[in-house]
DNA sequence: AGTAAGTGGAGAAGATATCTCCAGTTAATG
DNA sequence: CATTAACTGGAGATATCTTCTCCACTTACT
């Protein structure tokens, strides 16, 4: 699973690691995406070090600073939610398309707390991953207009939605994980079902962030 | 509004205090109040000494540590809160009792950082807090009860139920909060439409959490 | 066997936070 | 007023954390 093209890595520029080096490398990856997920970016490279098995020293002669590990690690699954949202786009069903990008969304953001973080908190973030996020919104803004125009969806709803339903049922994912990890599915059902358009229904009274506001409250919540 | 029966607070046992020593009394509590409420318990005894303009041996001598200052702060909330779920059982109407105390709820929460944090995460508990707390859980099962036996209320919902979306609601109130800060009444809303009974709807597939867990869950985001 | 590459982890350096101490100030009392 | 017990401010002692460096020692490769 998160074995993937990295044997031939061939590291930024220098030349090919030496193959203790290169294992070692390996191991702080794979402890890196372990332990970010479960305790979140808050954890020292000591803490990464500990888990991988080797010393401080060398996770910082690997990853000069915390910022080019998570960058490592994190690239990747950015584009992966790229790939999330293109095959949301392209569902036959417009409302089980946006339902199953939310879904999927949530799922991977609600058993991995690093990439919470680095995507919805924009912590630590870097040129890569910032415009992994940014090329996100068009295809949000596809997915939401499909869905209202196919009538299941209130026509109320906006982009700007989205992310705050991501905070929400992370919130909640947060809250019920060490009891049922799959308790949030509940939650994102009950907002599901409150976005869903029903004939009789009166508007909402409360109108949604603009998407400039989204943008900022994202920058705010950087700044934190 | 802050300014209640405070004037002649005994302060525990000890004699009266001198003027100046009670108006500086007051000063740190209105001064804790606020940093507390905008940026949460995180914040040092240094900083509330500063915001009160006052020295920090002067903080430290009313208030041995970070805990009873926090106490003589939300022991009083937490019993408004209490009332808030009263009052809620009494209305008339017992869904929108439910609707309303939810609101007032929720509006508390996203206005006041520190009582989140002491309230939902079980931030810096003492024995009057957490009792204060624990009374609130049988007015919630009341509360739910009674909305789902007026067949308003999906009969799914549990009280376990409550505190999650709570959580929720102040994810999605400390995202937009910089922005618009009533935004959260949008989401609160969308989750009330998703909890409100439908004839024809399907039932909520996963199941809630049980009253025994949500504790836990309280107890083990504490612990963090 | 020689050597360049790599290793671990003690500890330097820098942030914060909590809490103490005391020389100096101030309110209350006769 | 003069006396004095209460109170004050804030420098700094202590402790805890993180980040990151350095180097004596070990290991892979040729």
């Amino acid at each position: 699973m998160t074995e993937s093209s990295r044997q031939s890595d061939p590291v930024e520029g220098g030349r090919p690691l030496r193959r203790d080096a290169a294992l070692n490398r390996e191991r702080i990856l794979h402890a890196a995406r372990e332990v970010f997920g479960q305790q979140g970016l808050g954890v020292t490279l000591d803490g990464v070090a500990r888990h991988a098995g080797v010393g401080v020293g060398t996770v910082y002669r690997r990853f000069p600073t915390k910022e080019a590990l998570i960058q490592a690690l994190f690239a990747q699954d950015l584009r992966i939610r790229q790939e999330a949202a293109d095959r949301a786009l392209a569902h036959p069903d417009p409302w089980q398309g946006l339902v199953d990008f939310l879904m999927e969304m949530a799922a991977d953001l609600a058993e991995n707390r690093g990439l919470y973080e680095v995507l919805m908190l924009g912590a630590h973030t870097s040129a890569p991953i910032d415009s992994a996020r940014d090329g996100m919104l068009p295809l949000l803004q596809a997915l939401i207009r499909r869905a209202r125009e196919s009538g299941d969806l209130r026509p109320e709803v906006t982009p700007a939605d989205i992310p705050v339903i991501q905070h929400m049922v992370y919130a909640a994912a947060q809250f019920t994980h060490g009891q049922q990890p799959d308790t949030w599915r509940r939650y994102l059902e009950i907002l599901l079902n409150g976005l869903r358009r029903r004939p009789d229904d009166p508007p909402l009274e409360t109108p949604s962030l603009s998407d400039e506001m989204v943008e900022q409250a994202m920058g705010i919540s950087r700044a934190e």
